[in-house]
RNA sequence: GCCCCGGUGGCGGAACGGGUAGACGCUACGGACUUAAAAUCCGUUGGCCGCAAGGCCAUGCAGGUUCGAUUCCUGCCCGGGGCACCA
């Protein structure tokens, strides 16, 4: 008998099956519905760590029990392949990005394989491989003759030493990451896309995303950020020279209060300014060489300056000055903001600070009001006074009609502005697609055409820190224009490599085509019917690819909208941080498996097992490189195998959960595979048995059916409909414990628990593939079991006859009686008031009430 | 500051439309098997009282609605996340 579980024995020869007979290649087909299930491609950073395989289980699961509901399923996988980390590991090792990719491509596929996902690979795309980028690029030229893609000149974080621009998140404590240089802010060109022109359809269309989850909606909203206002404008003659103050404002309603108006330093008249005193020349350039960074502006004191620039209100026509302010931003709005210290705190303390007046014009709801210090009641909605002909009206009253008024003096009018900032795509970075444009001395920046693409990137650079490599290529850089066949220069900034990510959902549709981005087959699978990914990418990546499919839609690529239908955002996999502070020195960590907790409960603590000498204990955090306490996905496979890595994933809680990693969940997950392996194998040494003849079984053999159906309901709604795969391993588990405790070797009895088995092993296939195709064998079926259908629930094996129905008195749960299914309410009355337990507490009282539900319970209120 | 999500045993968590709180797993303890250990199997495991039968308390805190509240409502406390000089 063979009732050792041999992993390693069993998965490797799967696996092969699969492979050989194509099981996973997706092909099109009219006849059946499709199901395109897909998972965040990941960044082939060298190894797959847990998040990895969290994700991809969550996606397996679903794609083969789609698969077992009769669709036509697609999981395809790809390789987000463009970025960082390739040329940071080039100038450490002195390896081509190229090479390293590759490699780690190579290597973590073989990982992904090994776990028994469900993949197509016939369709794997990678997006460094020039066969995928030149579409980005294709599309950036469709872009700009649309007017989507445009070039300007915007304000960067710039380290002087690498010459290249940094993202915010490498600027820390205003020094690059790398090099530690103080970083300046600079003004270079870069090409932009147009995002905000679908700020509106991007926001509108979230409420027709049922299925995603509702914070990444609200996520999006806020990021979006739609603020409906009146742009209004401040005339203005200075010396002769005439001219509009614009501002935006979400506060029409208080304009009788403004008593100054504030500018960014980058304003043209904060810039005008300073050309006539010194004081303000070196204010304004302060505040231009601050940070870049948003957040910091927020902890920034408030500061100004007042630039003895007036401008006339735009209702009384009263002269107003013009202040700089530091925390006035040149991107949002007009750069320029209209001071109402009464009912904004910001402005209450600007004016406190500078001694500027204070008016009271809307009256906050009968609460107190007083200029010596500010409430938060000074920002309420109420009826305007000490405004003239407004007095009396409230908010969107007073609005509409300063609104109407400015309007007819031409000096305003209902604006919205949008938080969202067009999508600037320039990156002074080798490692990343080409931005197809020649700079030609005659002609400018001309558009590579169509048959010249795609630009290549050459792949045998190798960076070594300073600047992008390409600007030093003679090869790549120097080329022909081609409008007039000059010499010219070919750019060299790369596309930030959201835009790869944006759209290679599409391309798995026709990743073999070399004529067209995309073709009829995608119009066949999208849009995506589920994603998973990890909720870090909420906002942009999801947002992105929003936005980019809306262009392809508008360029006649797609007729879709939105590119997936449904979003699941899986947690994170979190463990133990243990950690040393020497007195002096740097915090050293120690990984979990390192550690032996000695202390339980309040304050966890430990030693390390190579010294015996205590730890801090850290909490729980994410599993990251820095603080080393990341578990390796393949020890995990090598010692457990991949069902077992699988079943621990999906098993304690739902996927939207953080997962606490735990060596011990990983035996229970382990164990129970050994269980239902021996179950199964004890069961078939006892020889064949037929499907049972369910009118002649006994009790028990009846009611273990019962338990058998029901779990099979159980597990089929949590995973298709709830989701919640830990509940279904649960029910699973629930029913193994039941199946090792039936012991009935009758042939009837032996019928039932080849029944329960056959349909434990399908319920378990999509979890655990391998193990259950072995299983599966062993029970007798020649088939594959991925081309099995998800079993039929036996409606007359959930029939009881008898049901047992809870009884309360006043609320509390007194006793548990059996009735006869289906008894209508006087037989459980009965029923409820014959029993002792309940007697007792019912004690000759009068009955006042009796409630009955049917099948559950009987509550008695006395 | 604004917005969102949580708070249930020793631990991770379950309870799906107001109807048996603690499924399932882990830990711990006791037992069987073994020369021994591991593995495996059996049992106990929210707290308190009780020999037992049984009872009382218990889902962050305080109220409310209801025959009945982990679930709904109000206020508060704590934790996590997102956004943030957004005019």
């Amino acid at each position: 008998m063979k009732d050792r579980y041999e992993p390693s024995e069993i998965e490797p020869a799967v696996q092969r099956d699969w492979d050989a007979a194509g099981t996973f290649v997706a092909r099109e087909d009219p006849a059946k519905p499709k199901y395109y299930c897909l998972c965040m491609f990941p960044y082939p950073s060298g190894k797959l760590h847990m998040g990895h395989v969290r994700n991809y289980t969550i996606g397996d699961v679903l794609a083969r029990y789609m698969r077992m509901q009769g669709f036509n399923v697609l999981q395809p996988m790809g390789w987000d392949a463009f970025g960082l980390p390739a040329e940071n590991a080039a100038i450490e090792n002195g390896v081509a990005p190229a090479r390293w990719t590759r490699d780690n491509i190579a290597h973590m596929k073989g990982q992904l394989k090994s776990l028994g996902f469900g993949i197509d690979w016939s369709r794997e795309l990678a997006t460094c491989d020039a066969d995928y980028y030149r579409w980005n690029q294709w599309l950036f030229l469709r872009m700009l003759e649309r007017g989507i893609a445009y070039k300007t000149t915007g304000v960067v974080n710039w380290d002087p030493v690498d010459q290249t621009v940094l993202a915010n998140e490498q600027v820390i404590d205003g020094r690059g990451w790398r090099t530690g240089a103080l970083i300046e802010k600079r003004e270079i060109p870069m090409y932009y896309l147009r995002i905000t022109q679908y700020a509106e359809e991007l926001l509108g269309a979230l409420s027709k995303l049922p299925d995603w989850p509702e914070r990444v909606r609200t996520m999006q909203a806020n990021w979006i950020g739609r603020s409906d206002g009146v742009n209004l404008a401040f005339p203005y003659d200075i010396d002769g020279r005439r001219g509009e103050l614009k501002v935006f404002t979400t506060r029409a309603d208080t304009i009788m209060g403004v008593t100054f108006v504030a500018v960014a330093a980058e304003h043209p008249l904060a810039e005008l300014a300073a050309t006539r005193k010194a004081k303000l020349r070196t204010f304004v350039n302060e505040c231009r060489r601050g940070s870049a960074m948003e957040a910091d502006f927020a902890t920034m004191e408030k500061k100004g300056i007042a630039t003895g620039l007036f401008v006339q209100h735009p209702l009384t026509g009263a002269a107003v000055e013009v202040w700089v302010g530091n925390y006035v931003l040149m991107a949002y709005g007009e750069g320029a903001v209209m001071g109402v210290p009464g009912h904004d705190e910001r402005d209450f303390a600007f004016a406190k600070k500078y001694g500027l007046p204070i008016l009271q014009v809307i009256d906050v709801n009968g609460k107190p009001y007083s200029t010596d210090a500010w409430q938060p009641s000074y920002t309420e909605y109420g009826r305007c006074i000490h405004s003239g002909h407004y007095d009396g009206l409230d908010y969107a009253g007073a609005t509409d009609a300063i609104a109407k008024d400015l309007e007819s003096k031409g000096l305003g009018r209902k604006q919205v502005v949008w938080r969202l900032r067009d999508w600037g795509i320039s990156r002074q970075r080798y490692w990343g697609c080409p931005i197809p444009i020649i700079h030609c001395p005659a002609c400018g920046d001309v558009p590579v055409p169509d048959d010249q693409l795609p630009v290549r990137l050459p792949e045998d650079l190798v960076p070594d820190g300073s600047g992008n490599p390409l600007a030093k290529t003679p090869s790549f850089l120097e080329c022909r224009c081609p409008k007039c066949g000059a010499a010219a220069r070919r750019e060299t900034d790369t596309m930030d490599t959201f835009v790869d990510s944006s759209w290679y959902y599409f391309r798995f549709a026709s990743a073999d085509n070399d004529r067209a981005m995309v073709d009829e087959r995608a119009a066949y699978w999208m849009p995506v019917d589920q994603y998973i990914g990890g909720i870090e990418h909420a906002i942009l990546h999801l947002l992105y690819s929003r936005f980019w499919t809306r262009v392809m839609r508008d360029c006649g690529l797609t007729k879709i909208d939105e590119p997936f239908q449904r979003l699941l955002t899986q947690g994170m996999v979190l463990n133990e941080i243990w950690f040393r502070k020497p007195a002096s020195g740097r915090i050293v960590y120690h990984n979990p498996a390192d550690v032996t907790a000695t202390g339980e409960g309040e304050a966890p603590s430990g030693v390390l097992k190579s010294d015996g000498q205590p730890v801090e204990y850290g909490g729980i955090g994410t599993m990251s490189k820095s603080r080393r306490n990341g578990v390796d996905p393949q020890e995990l496979i090598n010692r457990y195998g991949a069902d077992t890595a699988r079943l621990f994933m999906m098993s304690n809680v739902q996927p939207e959960d953080t997962l606490k990693w735990s060596d011990e969940g990983v035996e229970g997950a382990f164990r129970f595979m050994k269980r239902i392996w021996k179950t199964v194998h004890t069961h078939v040494a006892g020889g064949a048995s037929g499907p049972p003849e369910t009118a002649t079984l006994d009790g028990p053999q009846r009611e273990l059916r019962r338990q058998v159906h029901q779990a099979l309901a159980k597990v089929g709604d949590d995973i298709g409909r709830r989701r919640t795969f830990n509940t279904a391993i649960a029910a699973l588990m629930e029913l193994q414990n039941l199946l090792i405790r039936f012991e009935d070797d009758s042939p009837r009895g032996r019928a039932v628990m080849q029944e329960a088995l056959d349909l434990v092993v399908l319920m378990l296939s999509p979890l655990v593939p391998h193990a259950a195709q072995a299983m599966w064998r062993a029970l007798g079926h020649s088939t594959q079991l991925v081309d099995e259908r998800w079993p039929k629930v036996d409606a007359a094996a959930l029939v009881q006859d008898t049901i047992e129905i809870v009884v309360q008195v006043n609320g509390r749960l007194r006793a548990r009686v059996p009735v006869p299914a289906g008894a209508n309410e006087a037989i459980a009355r009965e029923a409820a008031l014959a029993d002792p337990g309940v007697a007792k507490f019912v004690a000759g009282q009068p009955i006042r009430k009796l409630i009955y539900v049917p099948g559950k319970l009987v509550n008695v209120v006395v």
